[in-house]
Parts: structure tokens; C-alpha cells; sequence
RNA sequence: UCGGCGGUAGCUCAGUGGUAGAGCGAUCGGCUGUUAACCGAUUGGUCGUAGGUUCGAAUCCUACCCGCCGAGCCA
């Protein structure tokens, strides 16, 4: 008898498969009980009726404790009663594993003591829906990149200098008293690939030592970053704003029923989609700003709940322009004429989940570079191989950076960061 | 680092000076269509830690630890 997985199951209707997978919670009566299973494709409700199944698999049927590991053997009938439309009728059944006293009961849970016991956590419908959504969201990113003639290039995450003077650095002793820091940004190493290949996106862990505990935060996160060799500011938004309407279309194509289940509103991501992202630039805000109450000075960085002010008035993704240089990363080419703003754009998202993309273009004149180092106070001799790329065959050239767990958390519209990595790092957060 | 809130049963919480509580879960029993099942029984505790006040402290005081939410910084 062949396995079948559960999501194939309605295919099956009139059939008699084999399931395997765990037990999620169970009900019985004297004489019929009622298994509610799931194998990792989906779920699906058996039904072992003592007339059926006979005596000895109806008394282990309600024997079964939660998550207990089972090989299910039975007719798969069409129900109108069941979400999937149908249910297994149980012929025979096999304890493949126990499971006695499983920490996570059918009862509500606070979200400290799921992210204690993640590693069972994981099994549950809302992870599962969100990990489905993830890995959905990791393959369109490839894809996106693939069909557009990107290659993937991996940077190092040992780095021997910050990337961005200003954020803090995890810093790695290394054999001999040598230091090396994990990396914030694969960016600079991007520039070199782009330089060789033309265009190319990294796409790996990026660790950022901040002493930041809000729900827009992790230690360790996932980011994909393309670069660029000709690409120009305006079109580096363009693919930026291509990039992240295919991002979400892919999801509402094919993770439709995980958005369902995590009861998130897909009509909320539907604009999205559509592309045609609002921009402004900084200037512009600061305008929406001071009519919204919340007035900035010329020269002031955006913070959290501005980026929530001006990201909660429009359906789909904001992207701000030309920031101030001086706010911005060392690297970032001025605009023309204009040496005080950058060619450098932030994408902010609906809802609140804030800044989910920052771009720029990057400066490729070698002396311009070269001051900006000085300026920064960065140290020049970790920078001679950054510098070379300015020295031979310099070009126009951009790129960004898009955060995927903020992008997961708005798409999935959960809460926390941490909900949408399979086993978060954060301050408070190192098990299991 | 700063600000606000919190730590009591396996879980979610109530309990503001006088015998430590509820719901849920789990276990056992009952019920042939449950899906937040229902009915009955059983099971449940260093009240975050240390010290202090008091005849008596989960409750009041002091210090510390841990967590949650936010700020700054950023994706």
C-alpha cells in the first residue's frame, strides 16, 4: 500500500491509502473516535468507529496521546463536514512513537513559553503556515533574480572591518589574538561581484549586536541584497518596487490558504501587487510629517513611529528618497548638484512593520570615496580593495538591501519578528 | 542604556496583612459526528531570589535576578 501525504488526499476519495504522521488531539465516544492528524503537508481528521475498526485499533485509537507518531492505515471518504472535504476511515493503525505528557496542550499559551519549547512549537498550524509562507517567499526571491539574469553570490560573514561605522558589530576572536566581526551587510562585497558579474544579490544571515528589544528586531536575521554594475537611482527603485510586488504576488498565488489560516486578510496585500508604490522624498515627509502633528527639523532621521505616521498612509509599500547625506551610510553617491542629500531611497512598509528595504546608489569616484572614508573616520587600509573597485573600471552602480523577516512578519500580518524565523536570536533569546 | 508593565499549579490568570484559588490541561470513567465538545471523578504549589517589618507576608519595605512592551539604532 502506498503512502500518501495528506494534501493529496482528496484525490485519493474511495481509495484505501496509508498516512504517517503525528497525532495533534483526539475526541471519542464509547463507540467512535475522532483523530486529528497531521503529516507536515496538511491536516485531515480520521474517524475510527469501534463496528469498523474492531476493538483492539478503537481502544489504541483512544488510547493515542497527543503528538504520538502513527502509521494510519483506511478508506479516504468525501465529507461535507470536513474543511479539506475529506475524511480517513480507519482500518488499521500503528503506534509508531509515544509521546507522554507533550508540553504544549490544547490551551492557550503566552508567547514566552511557545518560544521556550520552539522546537515543538514548529509542529503547530500557525508556525506551519508561517514557515510555508517563508520558504515560499525564499524561492520567488531566487526566482525573481534567476529569470532577470542575477547571479547569487555569497558573501563571507566573517568581515574584517563594519561595513556602517555606527551600528555594533559581534565581534569573533579569531586563532591568534587576530579579530574579525560577523557581518552587518554583504553590500561592499556585493559591489565587487557586480563589478564581475554585472548584476548579483546576496542572500544569507546578517547579525547586528544592538541592544534592541521591540518586535521590529532580531540579532540574526535573513537579508538579500542585489547590486548592480550601470544601474542608476531611478531604476534601482523601479527593480526594488518590482522586486517586492512579485514577493507578495507570489504568496497570494501560492500561499493563499496559509494566509487563511493565519487569518490574514489578503485584499490587505492585493495593491501591493499591483506595483505602483507611492514615492516621496524626504522633503515630502518632512511635509506629511508637520501636517500629521508630528514635526521634524531639516537634517533628523526618521524614527519608528514617523516611519509608522507616514508608512500607514498609503495601501502599499512607501518609498522615501534623497535623505540627508549626512544620516545616511558613507558610501552613498550624492545627488547631482546637491552634495547635502543622497541617492539613496528606504521602503517602508503598510501597517506599521516599518522599514523593510534601504538602497542606494553607491558612490564610484574614486577621490569622493576616498573623503568620505576620511570623514567617517573609517580605517583606510580595510577599505584599499573596496577603493580598487573605484580605481579600475569604475561605473555607476546601486543596489539594497531587503530585511526578510520584517517582510514575512507584514505579509503574514503576525506581530513579532520572531514568529516568522524558525528559531529566533535576540537578546533574551539564545534557546533552544 | 532609559521608560512603562509584569513573575502565584503543566498552561492562562485571580487573590492588597489572617487556612493557597479558578478555568483549562492531564489521567480515569460515560456518551456513535466531535472539531473551543459535553457530563462525573482524580491530579495539582520552593507564590522569581535574598533579606527586613509584623503575633502572622503571595500581599508591606529594601536589594537583586529574569521577562514583556516601547525608545534610541536599524532591516
Amino acid at each position: 500500500m502506498i503512502p500518501v501525504r495528506i494534501a493529496d488526499l482528496p484525490g485519493h476519495v474511495g481509495a484505501t491509502v496509508e498516512l504517517r504522521g503525528w497525532l495533534t488531539g483526539s475526541r471519542s465516544s464509547g463507540k467512535i473516535a475522532f483523530l486529528q492528524l497531521r503529516d507536515g503537508s496538511g491536516f485531515v481528521q480520521a474517524v475510527a468507529s469501534h463496528a469498523e475498526a474492531g476493538t483492539a485499533t478503537f481502544d489504541l485509537a483512544r488510547a493515542l496521546t497527543q503528538e504520538s507518531a502513527v502509521r494510519v492505515r483506511g478508506e479516504v471518504r468525501a465529507d461535507p463536514r470536513s474543511p479539506s472535504g475529506v475524511e480517513l476511515f480507519v482500518r488499521e493503525l500503528e503506534r509508531v512513537g509515544s509521546s507522554e505528557e507533550y508540553p504544549i496542550t490544547p490551551k492557550e499559551h503566552g508567547v514566552e513559553f511557545l518560544m521556550e519549547h520552539r522546537h515543538l512549537h514548529l509542529r503547530h498550524r500557525a508556525p506551519w503556515a508561517i514557515m510555508r509562507v517563508r520558504d515560499e517567499v525564499e524561492r520567488a526571491i531566487h526566482d525573481f533574480f534567476a529569470t532577470r539574469g542575477f547571479v547569487r553570490f555569497d558573501a563571507p560573514f566573517f568581515m574584517p572591518t563594519a561595513v556602517e561605522g555606527t551600528t555594533n558589530l559581534f565581534e569573533i576572536d579569531v586563532l591568534d589574538d587576530q579579530k574579525a566581526y560577523l557581518s552587518q551587510s554583504g553590500q561592499l562585497y556585493a559591489e565587487a561581484g557586480a563589478l564581475a558579474l554585472g548584476a548579483v544579490y546576496t542572500f544569507g544571515p546578517t547579525f547586528r549586536a544592538e541592544k534592541s528589544k521591540t518586535r521590529r528586531h532580531l540579532l540574526e536575521f535573513w537579508m538579500v541584497e542585489p547590486e548592480v554594475a550601470f544601474l542608476e537611482h531611478e531604476a534601482n527603485m523601479q527593480l526594488q518596487e518590482d522586486f517586492v510586488a512579485y514577493l507578495v504576488g507570489r504568496v497570494l498565488e501560492r500561499r493563499a490558504a496559509e494566509l487563511e489560516l493565519l487569518g490574514r486578510d489578503p485584499r490587505r496585500l492585493e495593491p501591493t501587487a499591483g506595483g505602483g508604490f507611492p514615492r516621496i522624498t524626504y522633503d515630502e515627509a518632512l511635509v506629511l510629517l508637520s501636517e500629521a502633528g508630528e514635526p521634524l527639523a531639516w537634517g533628523d532621521d526618521f524614527g519608528a513611529p514617523h516611519e509608522t505616521l507616514l508608512g500607514e498612509r498609503f495601501d502599499r509599500p512607501l518609498i522615501i528618497e534623497r535623505y540627508p547625506s549626512a544620516v545616511k551610510a558613507f558610501y552613498m553617491e550624492p545627488v547631482p548638484g546637491d552634495p547635502t542629500r543622497a541617492l539613496c531611497d528606504d521602503v517602508i512598509a503598510p501597517e506599521g512593520y516599518g522599514e523593510i528595504i534601504g538602497g542606494s546608489q553607491r558612490i564610484h569616484d574614486l577621490a569622493l570615496l576616498e573623503q568620505r572614508i576620511a570623514e567617517h573616520d573609517l580605517p583606510r587600509e580595510a577599505f584599499d580593495w573596496y577603493l580598487d573597485l573605484r580605481r579600475y573600471g569604475s561605473v555607476p552602480h546601486s543596489g539594497f538591501g531587503l530585511g526578510l523577516e520584517r517582510t514575512l512578519a507584514w505579509i503574514t500580518g503576525v506581530h513579532h519578528l520572531r514568529e516568522v524565523i524558525p528559531f529566533p536570536r535576540m537578546l533574551t533569546r539564545m534557546h533552544p
